[in-house]
DNA sequence: CTTGGCACTCAGCACTGTTGAGTGCCAGAT
DNA sequence: ATCTGGCACTCAACAGTGCTGAGTGCCAAG
């Protein structure tokens, strides 16, 4: 069927041209890869891979390249994630069994996915919402001042100074402190609000003022700050691709400096574990349009609790990418799930 | 006399080649400035300064670029820090007022600075070794593991898990809380140690094994572990000065992705707080040696905490660049000394 | 010590021709 | 209906050529 040979032909083009980065021709083309057919026959697949958007020429008289749209054709339906290969499976072990805590988990997580895929790696940390209440601390600093710590059963700690206006005792704080923890120790951070602000009303009316400048203090570190960290390697990999490239590495690094818009490309994974894809204008970020994104969300237990993925030139290697991302991600899930 | 000329000349090439970034000749030179003679002169005093090493042709029949050496005499002799203009002043008093916490502190100061001067800021968090303990908290996650929290006066917190081989017991965590909290607060952290070690006599044999576990964490937080801590900015104004440059971003980019390269730029400074300027070769660290390295330090009160500055190409507007980064630091301080 | 003059150098630019990889199309073979 | 070989055409990249202008070093005279 020569539909089934057009494929083949665009899954040729995008395999060479992402190993050469150079536009690829018809002739070339057939003498590298087995299609058993002539170079004419190939010129008027390529000709109507053309009119269908999937492929394009830089100028006249050049070979081919695979467009966005091409990309996206490839990767759903010409090729598969690539396994790891046995050394790397290890290799991605033994890195990352070192890790001592939450944030040298994350860290050695993103240098590593940086160093296998050769691109720019980013990993957020798991998120508060979905995640439990193990521990809440309240600290006295001084007489109008209050250390506030949470810890989430993921391992991550968030830590908050709170300056009231009213003086409050060692006493009432010690007291607040327990009834806080009884109330919201083991609960689900996006279910603390209700139960937590219920609170108020136990305490001496003259109490109130303080106490509720903490809760709500606390509901706002639960709910909105710092919500979402992300933390980035490999940058310097930009300048590898850039060389070859459009040569603007300026607008990515500046895209990528911005910590909103990291959090919306980790954000915009499908929802579920599965690998999302997007490939150059699919990406609606400004600055980003000329590369492609690989993310997929790392699960403790059985849950998702974030994303993780790589920034990298539309035309990567999208087999072994989503190969390292899905590998590492499985990896620091399970440690996640393992350190109970 | 002839030497000022000499050195008129040096400061008109750095001059002009900073702002246009273009090889400086002796006609355009005498066009640009007035220095009252004519071009031959230049030539003469040129070559003068080409035998001191001062400054260099890119190829025979080019201008003259300064050296490494050229800078060097130019922002030790021949130039002043150049004081921010109100506007800019204002700028920062608007920009850093907002800040809530340490972080955000830090956050702004470096973005602000890599604004200002159009390269890589990067500032270092107050030094845990030169602060005093506020506070010191201790808290059961479970029966072997422990987190502990420490709170510096500069408002910087560190916190740390501890899994301990021995069951703990809160009664006993309380007990050590409590005393780490006597004898450590208001102490500065170096003499911590002495004093903090001495505390395991005090407990009963068979609590001796936890309590040093405990303490020896402690111990090693304070003195070793993320003693140092920096943050970077405005990595993408690399690639605007990479453009018409080496064009090798790369070296660069590498270098800033290694915190210990970074907290030896920042901790080489001179000690006190006067600006530290290292120029191209000046920096033997791989990969910047065609950049120049602005630092100074920023106090607490009338002392050093930590150190702060930028990473530019060596033909930078030194004068400007100093200027920005002594008035940021400054500022700095004040908050950090205000926020008592 | 300064200056004007002079010969020399050389990067950069514009222009030219050549080459090679690539295309589109068409008529004939299968 | 599909493939193929042939042919004319296009064009980026490269190398060669010549010119220009900015710049230098040197020297003899002021």
């Amino acid at each position: 069927m020569t539909e089934d040979r057009r494929l083949a032909v665009l899954r040729a083009i995008v395999e060479d041209y992402v190993a050469t980065h150079e536009p690829v021709g018809s002739r070339s083309l057939v003498e590298r890869y087995s299609l058993g057919v002539s170079p004419a026959t190939i010129r008027n697949d390529m000709a109507a891979l053309e009119d269908e958007g999937l492929i394009a020429q830089p100028h006249t008289s050049a070979g081919r390249i695979p467009t966005d749209q091409g990309y996206r054709v490839f990767v759903d339906r010409l090729s598969q994630v690539k396994p790891l290969s046995g050394a790397e499976k290890r290799a991605i072990g033994s890195f990352l069994d070192g890790a001592v805590d939450l944030d040298d988990v994350m860290q050695r997580s993103v240098r590593l996915l940086s160093q296998l895929t050769h691109q720019v790696a980013m990993i957020q940390y798991p998120s508060l919402t979905r995640s439990t209440v193990r521990h809440i601390e309240l600290v006295g600093l001084g007489p109008q001042r209050v250390l506030m710590v949470l810890i989430a059963d993921t391992g991550r700690v968030e830590q908050r100074v709170i300056d009231i206006q009213f003086p409050i005792s060692d006493d009432l704080l010690a007291r607040l402190r327990s009834r806080i923890s009884e109330v919201a120790t083991g609960i689900r951070l996006v279910d603390v609000a209700p139960k937590v602000s219920g609170l108020v009303a136990e305490f001496a009316p003259d109490e109130r003022p303080g106490v509720s400048a903490i809760i709500a203090s606390l509901l706002e570190t639960v709910v909105e700050r710092h919500e979402e960290r992300v933390m980035l390697a490999g940058t310097s990999n930009l300048a590898a691709f850039g060389e070859d490239w459009g040569g603007s590495v300026r607008p990515v690094l500046e895209a990528l400096e911005e910590q909103m818009v990291l959090l919306r490309l980790l954000g915009e994974s499908m929802s579920g574990d599965s690998l999302s894809v997007r490939i150059g204008h699919e990406n609606d970020v400004e600055g980003l349009t000329s590369t492609s994104v690989v993310t997929v969300g790392y699960a403790r237990g059985d849950e998702v609790v974030a994303h993780m993925g790589v920034v990298g030139p539309t035309r990567m290697d999208y087999p072994s990418t989503m190969g390292s991302v899905r590998a590492v991600a499985r990896y620091v899930g399970r440690i996640l799930t393992e350190q109970q």
